[in-house]
DNA sequence: CGGATCGTTGATCAACTTCAACGGTCGTGG
DNA sequence: CCACGACCGTTGAAGTTGATCAACGATCCG
């Protein structure tokens, strides 16, 4: 976390441990479930190690994942947290992870005692934002096999830590296709 | 502008003209291009009244919009912006568009003469990313037709002042398609 | 060893795209 | 003020991508 913010923002060392006071360390077994479908959404989460995904159950009852977070990643249903209302995501760590979560009240003390915590959150939502805004344009642009071809490829760790029909839930395909791509590209 | 920023922060009435002297006023008739891909990204846009759209041309050569700003939206692309690179979008108007720009330098010296600035933007930023998240979860839930039909239901306003095959190209469907959609539901 | 979990394969099928042609409307210049 | 052209929406036929379903294999873990 130190270095982390350390690359957005610049604050005294001696002060960190006082921010640090903010946060509630977690450590969640693979599977484990962190926020729940149908909640009050008034958590936010920082990943120190591990990777958890945010996924919702679709009409057809499947499992669909919109975002990931691996090491030194936010994620939260940022909507619902910032309106603080129920969400319709659930958050599971894909594996062992360690978090740390900070709750909508303590957030706002932490700004109003770090103002430092503003600039860097609007940092890392800005660039959250600008991603997403590029990967729209993939889902746009590509075939969905050029859309898991170009991830792959793109973010090859992904594919290794990541189970296929996850990745295949992220990026909008089955699995089922996924492994038909996977069988071509080996050919 | 006044009353949006009054809306997420508070400040000194009396501050305000100052704060608007780091923007410059716009105004740009339909169809004008105000950001052009492979340029430097180095501009926010604030849209007073009308509307814009960002756009790409897609390797077939049609045109593929990621985002619109109505009256009261930010737009950019806010990664190549953070990071002051090149871009590979074009922001357009829709329609005759009154809009504020700030550079990014600009926008630099306006969080460090009010930091309120950071605050609004963080807050702006979070949810932007957040509506980003919902709309995701609609494209991976939703077949193209309920895409078509949940959007327009719910955001007429869009549907009357966009045309259509722009509204097509942002839920990623071709317009010969819409219209088929239309047509079934008139019948 | 046994069961759950995840990936694979192939057949069938629907949703959606592509292409080409037509029609209506708006705005601009003559 | 009319006429032309550009622009946008529509229609229908043909084609393709990718989903669905069901069954089988492999692997991991208790």
């Amino acid at each position: 976390m130190h270095g982390h913010l350390k690359k957005y923002v610049s604050f005294e060392d001696s002060d960190f441990s006082q921010m640090l006071s903010y946060f509630d360390e977690l450590d969640l077994k693979k599977k484990a479930i962190v926020m729940k479908a149908g909640n009050l959404c008034n958590h936010n989460y920082f990943v120190m190690d591990g990777c958890l995904h945010m996924y919702f159950n679709s009409e057809k009852g499947t499992e669909r994942t919109v975002q990931f977070a691996l090491e030194g990643w936010w994620i939260s249903d940022f909507l619902a947290y910032h309106n603080q209302t129920n969400t319709d995501f659930n958050i599971q760590a894909v594996e062992n992870t360690k978090v740390l979560a900070i709750s909508y009240e303590k957030q706002e003390q932490l700004h109003h005692e770090f103002p430092i915590f503003e600039r860097y959150f609007r940092t890392i939502h800005q660039i959250g934002y600008g991603a997403s805004l590029n990967k729209m344009k993939y889902l746009h642009d590509l075939s969905k096999e050029d859309i898991y071809l170009h991830f792959t490829e793109h973010f090859p760790e992904f594919a290794q830590r990541v189970p296929q029909y996850l990745i295949a839930s992220f990026l909008g395909l089955t699995p089922e296709y996924v492994s038909e791509i996977r069988a071509k590209k080996r050919s």
